[in-house]
DNA sequence: AATGAAATGTCAAAAAATTGACAATTAAGG
DNA sequence: CCTTAATTGTCAATTTTTTGACATTTCATT
């Protein structure tokens, strides 16, 4: 979590604080984090591996709404509110993570830098939302494609990381975050690899021409 | 915005320091408070009438992302990450706000109490928002127009207000809420209709019977 | 090298949504 | 009352997406 710029912008003992009060959770791939309608428990911050954030609906369809990275920090909504937890968050492989309990956050709460600090965590989550509301509603699939692969290959905006040009990713997967089905992602990812953008391999996409793709995420 | 549940939740001297900082603006309908792309100003109450937000694609397509009513703040998101205004802001009537400015809402951020409360308003609709992507992903759009009507009649869930059996939105609208056409929208009000759920007007909609809209909301 | 689970490729039929076009209705203003 | 703009009703053609069904490929594990 050390290269997260939310954590670096903490003052230092705002980050002391979280380190320490912080319990180390050990998950294996498809262990569960928590589930939808849980209650409330820590604030957490993935130190490696990843997650999937997810719904399940009963008629058995499933979303997925974002897949938290190595130096992520999540679940303060329901630390905020009280509220239970909205999604399913699981291990996609094996992963490491710090879990901050109700309490200790809620003391760190009380100091008025870390406060703002949530804030604007929770001000960048609010664009982000935005943006994939937007995406559903106003752009065409073959954009959205673009745009959330962009997304996956910048770590989904959270680490300031470098570029990564492949993306393990499977359609199926890449399909849930779109809300589409696996036969229209692949129709779309044949058409950008045929324009020569990507290149589609098993459980990994790799970008070919990162401009092209952008040109195709500005488009409609 | 004195019966809504967030500001009655604030300190007292919260409360009057937001109140004695605010200039108030008056607009007409059409007027924009603000724009997409615009630096931030300042958060804002509507005190009587209503907003839209909403934004404008290049090719013209428009989304309608919330509807502002009495009560309500807003505007907190640019304040708190500097970035610009991320939607249009649009008056649909003859509409009251109160604008306090990034100074004054820096100063109130200091105190814990208060910083403590903008993460709650956030957190709130982090939830909202997660439902709107949820909607979109994953539910059939009749369900959505059930939904979305609910959301309407009960003032979008801002305001603990008693609940309107009539909403007062154009198809039009209500299908740039929905992000499909008004053809689609339509069709899909009449079959309410002919269930006896709704009585579709002119530029209004009555809902004859809440439990059915909602069993209609639960489904798929 | 063989096996099996996971992932991908592909196709056609069916369902759903958009597009485009016009008529009919409603409410507001002169 | 009359005119006009806004809103709604409706239809058919077209496009898009889903559904369902298999075959094929890839990769990790025996």
């Amino acid at each position: 979590m050390l290269g997260n710029p939310w954590f670096c912008g903490l003052l230092p003992r705002s980050q002391y604080a979280l380190l320490t009060a912080a319990d180390r959770l050990q998950l294996s791939a498809g262990e569960m984090l928590y589930r939808q309608g849980d209650a409330p428990g820590s604030f957490f911050c993935v130190v490696r591996g990843s997650f999937k954030v997810s719904t399940l609906r009963q008629d058995g369809k499933e979303g997925i709404l974002a897949v938290m990275e190595a130096g992520n920090w999540f679940g303060e909504t329901s630390l905020l509110d009280g509220q239970p937890r909205p999604h399913d968050v699981t291990a996609l492989e094996a992963t490491e993570v710090l879990a901050v309990g109700q309490a200790a956050f809620d003391r760190l709460m009380r100091g008025p830098a870390f406060a703002r600090a949530i804030s604007y965590l929770l001000s960048t989550r609010v664009r982000l939302l935005y943006g994939l509301v937007e995406d559903a509603m106003l752009r065409s699939i073959s954009t959205r494609v673009a745009r959330r692969l962009l997304a996956l290959a910048r770590g989904d905006a959270t680490l300031a990381r470098d570029f990564r040009s492949t993306v393990l990713v499977s359609q199926e997967a890449l399909a849930m975050m779109l809300g589409v089905t696996r036969q229209t992602l692949s129709k779309e990812l044949k058409q950008l690899a045929h324009d020569g953008v990507l290149l589609v391999g098993y459980g990994r996409i790799d970008i070919l021409s990162l401009p092209a793709l952008e040109a195709k995420a500005a488009m409609g």
